[in-house]
DNA sequence: CTTGACCTTCCAGTGTCGGGAGGGCCCATC
DNA sequence: GATGGGCCCTCCCGACACTGGAAGGTCAAG
């Protein structure tokens, strides 16, 4: 099937696909006029893609997972360690947000929202102020 | 102060302060050699941008908050009606990854771990099987 | 005068695509 | 045979918020 077809059943734009097939992800056939054609196993590569990506592994933990999951010799004590390692990151992630949020929700809680100019939120993240969560100035990166 | 002290006392990195100076979030005098001479008021500022950076607030916000925290007339609701949203945007965050962290520790929970090939992980990723949190294929990004 | 720390600008890369330009292919219809 | 519309191709740029590095100017100390 073409690549509109592998789009609408695989879930993924076409966009996507095309990248993916770029670094190496999946290796559609040609044919003589240079349309990629899709088949059932690619299909089965592009959804196994988007599912390992919608729980948040990279492409490169998702390339490894691929590997695996065509190695049939694999050991599963190397999947666990790799979707655990992910866990933990989801989990720091999660820590993060939380402390932004309370941070953030006690700034807003304490804030009268008139048209005043008041506003504890400002004097929150001005210089000198209150107490910090105290992680470092790089909350959304990592 | 030169940039670097500028840096030590905001706690950003010098890159991190050429690239605000460079959008418009902060404007430095500069010396008859060219360099950036920054007055207490830009420390202020670069200390304000980090502790809204890590809350989690975009740029963009960030160029909108500082122009509210130097407009002595600005209304309070303003700010928390931003703040706001950018709180529903942490909820919704911290959703996404708490699916990710159900789903992916029920699959680790399921697998054994040992040198065997069999790995609940990998077949719940395969296509077809199982039940799956419903989520569209887009995780980590937004 | 040399050394080394500091400063400058500019360019390129990160990760994961999305948007759009410019052009080719294919099928159906007139 | 010509035309139209839909699909496909490649290639380049932009997004976010920086980060790294190269090439070169400036300053203070020895």
């Amino acid at each position: 099937m073409n690549i509109k077809e592998a789009a609408a059943r695989s879930g993924l734009p076409a966009k996507t696909i095309r990248y993916y097939e770029d670094i190496g992800l999946v290796r559609p056939l040609r044919g003589p006029n240079g349309y990629r054609r899709f088949r059932d196993a690619d299909l089965h590569k592009l959804g196994f893609l988007g599912r390992a990506r919608s729980l948040g592994f990279t492409i490169e933990e998702c390339r490894t997972l691929l590997a695996l999951w065509e190695d049939r010799a694999r050991a599963s004590a190397d999947v666990k360690q790799l979707a655990e390692r992910h866990l933990v990151r989801i989990s720091d992630k999660i820590a993060e947000l939380q402390a932004m949020q309370a941070t953030l929700s006690h700034l807003v809680q304490a804030c009268a929202g008139d048209d005043r100019p008041d506003c504890p939120i400002l004097e929150g993240l001005a210089p000198g102020c209150c107490h910090r969560t105290g992680g470092p100035p790089h909350g959304p990166s990592a």
